[in-house]
DNA sequence: CCTGGCACTCTCGGCGGCTGAGTGCCAGCA
DNA sequence: TGCTGGCACTCAGCCGCCGAGAGTGCCAGG
């Protein structure tokens, strides 16, 4: 176990060097933490925290740096959440207001956390797992071909084109879709399938091809569209990153690009709170030297999706779980309301 | 005017600096593109093209490498379209097909862009602005509330929430719903505004004032998201710009971000075919180190939208103009048959 | 257990010299 | 007039060297 005044002198090596850049070393530290021993002491203490994994040093005659190890320790014990000061949460809830539509709120959402954490900041659509169906709507686009409309409670849309094996009556459509919407409006995506099995007994057997048709097309949107989509922005601030570019951001905007990678970052975070990745933990190589914050949001208590911020695993943590968790939050209540 | 040899050196310079990111000297240039002069005569034609504006020498004692000037001449001038072989030409069919919806096809578009060319691909979603309307739908999710789906021949999908006035019954909405259709489907976007103006007189004072919103809300929809999105995608191929990384990717990324630039630069190019805009041509600070491919693709004879590639003004013009092209082409096909 | 002192290590920046690529110019030749 | 070979010149990049400075580890003393 570490002692008081060690778990100290990680947390100034953190805070130091997350705001220079540079690895500290320990007279600065004792002179800008006015921490009340001397370099000597302190550096023993980093001896220490070394020999534990704590902190390292990238050439002998330099400074110390905290290891991912460090950054665990830091984000776990030693560093709050800072909350934001109140122009800031003006400031977003100026910018969240005035969305039109889901994409547009999910937009300025990105654009709104790249901004506050000068970070790339990813948000994931609400997902359509937990959503219920708000409406279903079939369109006669020509004789034998049908649009399917299907509006979820988030406000998201999805359509699909249908070809009909025969052409279909006008009222047996509209049969079709009032049967069809009684059943499956309110409940969630998971139940529809048992609902609608025995639907097409219902109708003449001249009709059962097309109507199985719209039923497997919309069980296929359903399970389909599930897999999730995002959003992703303030990429401009990876030049930020460091100093050995190429080999430090290219990974990082590859890895960004894999949507499926992020959706796995974003889903392995299994706390609905607050959950940081750091460094290694990411268990993907482009983002070994990256840290991601991420967060649940929802339009109620429950969850919907997350968002949150990827950036160097030196961040300044407690701002940046500020943001995401203020931004989440506001979020969230947009969603309630529309 | 320029004779002949000269041209031929200018060609064989921005081949070769293209090829090997360095300036390139008379002696490689002789040798490289087995020209039938000595050394010292195309260091003449240098010095004239120099003079000409077409290339420059960043330090004394070093090579040439083309202008803005010098690239413009060797793309209008002196290369051709590439056309992409027809392995190529395969891979870009099988991996468009099996596209599910817009989104999809455009996604693919962009990634399957990128890959080709190893840039940075853009491309805008099918404009609505020269869109007919392929259907109107109305759904009453609550006594007073509606949802408007609007759906064009595009395969675009477009949703709005109506808060209205007054409830409306059933079979009004349902006789809205139909007069609103037969008098738009199939008709511009323009065309709309005039056609549905005196739509609420056909009905009963007490709903008029729901009609209104209702078609007040459509106008706003046809008008507001004509306003056009796009997909970005293969940003990580930056890291491949050059040297000095910082300074050149940054802005870049800057840009790509404000799709208000690239819709801008994208819109610019007045040429339904294939425009290149090469450094300063893009009139924008963050790009002026970047060449800008770009061409319209639709579905039928008529361009909807514009979809390319930015990269470094040190790029492979022939190849690129050759899948931006090709690619074009295929998305068109795409959408005609969907 | 803390502290001051001391010797040691290693990075970084500046300086000088060398090398090589590339140039411009000139005189000669077809 | 236009091409060519020759030649002197320039300058970026590289290497090696050195000194300064930062930071460390260790030790002996309070």
């Amino acid at each position: 176990m570490l002692s008081e005044r060690r778990l100290e002198v990680l947390r100034a090596i953190v805070q130091d060097y997350v705001g220079t850049e540079e690895p500290v070393g320990s007279k600065v530290l004792t002179e800008r933490h006015n921490l009340k021993v001397s370099p000597a002491t302190v550096r023993n203490d980093m001896a220490a925290l070394e020999e534990e994994g704590y902190i390292a040093q990238p050439h002998t005659s330099a400074g110390r740096i905290p290891t991912d190890k460090g950054y665990r320790l830091f984000v776990d014990k030693l560093a709050g959440v800072k909350p934001l000061s109140s122009p800031e949460r003006r400031a977003i809830q100026n910018f969240l207001d005035g969305a039109v539509d889901l994409d547009d709120v999910v937009g300025r959402t990105v654009r709104l956390l790249a901004q506050l954490t000068r970070q790339v900041a990813v948000v994931q659509y609400p997902s359509l797992t937990r959503s219920t169906v708000r409406h279903v709507e079939l369109l006669a686009l020509a004789p034998a071909r049908l649009m399917l409309v299907l509006i979820t409670d988030t406000g998201r849309v999805e359509q699909r084109m249908i070809d009909c094996p025969a052409p279909i009556g006008e009222t047996v459509l509209a049969d079709l879709r009032a049967r069809l919407n009684s059943r499956v409006v309110g409940q969630r995506f998971t139940e529809v399938p048992s609902l609608v099995q025995d639907l097409p007994d219902a109708f003449d057997a001249d009709d059962r091809g097309t109507i199985s048709a719209v039923l497997a097309t919309l069980l296929e949107t359903l399970v389909e569209e599930t897999e999730e989509r995002l959003m992703i922005g303030g990429t401009a601030n990876l030049t930020r990153f460091g100093h050995d570019f190429p080999l430090t951001i290219r990974p990082v905007l590859e890895a960004l690009e894999e949507q499926v990678v992020l959706l796995k970052l974003l889903g392995e975070a299994k706390d609905p709170g607050m959950t940081v990745r750091i460094g290694h933990e990411n268990n993907h190589e482009g983002l070994s030297s990256t840290s991601v914050v991420s967060v649940g949001y929802g339009s109620g208590d429950e969850a919907v999706a997350k968002l949150g911020v990827v950036g160097p695993t030196r961040m300044d943590y407690p701002g940046t779980m500020g943001a995401v968790r203020a931004v989440a939050r506001y979020v969230g209540q947009i969603l309630a309301e529309s």
